[in-house]
DNA sequence: TTATTTGCAAATCGTTTGCACCTTA
DNA sequence: TAAGGTGCAAACGATTTGCAAATAA
């Protein structure tokens, strides 16, 4: 058993609720994936494994593994609710590629500083932050490069054919 | 004719759209706030104005001041989405108390320094980004300590009637 | 006159809830 | 056996869309 497992059954005990055979392979497949997942992206893949299992089962149990700290929420703005790993998992933030959705996640201890010190500033307490970066990832800006580049021998090309 | 007022017809006539009296008083109505507003918020606000304005134009109409770049949308993560005033406002993020729901809004220069040399260290080309602070405001955290002496007078004044 | 806008109602989308049946402790 | 859990279908709440009637250019 996995210490993930140990939390979750731990939590589950303590609050008085039963060990099921879908709560366990939901958070099996959760375990098993390293993604910032949505409700249906995760539902889809325990769908795969057992198709019995229903969607709203697994809102119910991602909704549990966050109580237990085994996952947390992250809404990127995109409507839906995703959930990313939480146990043992450093407080990150996160960068957005707007064209293929690419997640970076970072850390800065700098940033955490200056934003507990604008807190402090309003006497205002810190329950919780989130620091998101929407733009175009390195791959992705490469491709733009080279597809303009391409463009570029087309022209020159097709200039030089009809000259 | 107001700054945005004239930003706003200019964008219309531009995108070959029309002028009109629900949009006029949208405008206004928004221009008049200076809160974060829900769609909702602000249609109750234009609905008192005039009562046969609908929910959808309201909808649409702040879809229209966000291209124009008089309004920006923000996700707080309430579920709704809100809209700030952006013309010449300078970018800044925010604060949001969880117990009042009031907003804080703040700038660092620091903090846009380290965030923008997190994303070249990533090859990363920002677009926009998004700060947000969850906790609790001075207000209410006064307001708690204040509870917190009351519920104590009681239970002293108490405990001396039966002694 | 003609393209655009309006308000309504219906549709949509992610998420939640009511409920009868099933399972765990 | 009692307290919880499940899946389904229906409900939800914010937002969007189809449409026929109204209006600005």
């Amino acid at each position: 058993m996995t210490e993930e497992q140990e939390v979750f059954l731990a939590h589950i005990q303590k609050q008085g609720l039963k060990r099921t055979a879908q709560r366990d392979l939901i958070l099996d497949v959760f375990l098993r994936t390293e993604e910032h997942l949505s409700s249906e992206d995760l539902y889809r893949l325990v769908h795969k494994e057992d198709s019995s299992v229903g969607q709203t089962t697994v809102y119910r149990t991602l909704k549990l593994l966050a109580e237990a700290g085994l996952a947390r929420e992250v809404r990127f703005g995109d409507g839906l609710t995703h959930y990313e790993h939480h146990y043992k998992h450093q407080h990150h933030d996160h960068m957005i590629c707007s064209n293929c959705g690419k997640i970076i996640e970072f850390y800065s201890a700098e940033l955490e500083a200056i934003q507990d010190a604008m807190a402090a500033r309003h006497k205002f307490e810190v329950e919780q932050h989130l620091l998101r970066i929407i733009g175009i990832c390195a791959d992705c800006r490469r491709a733009k490069r080279n597809a303009e580049k391409s463009r570029e021998r087309i022209r020159s090309a097709s200039a030089r054919s009809t000259r």
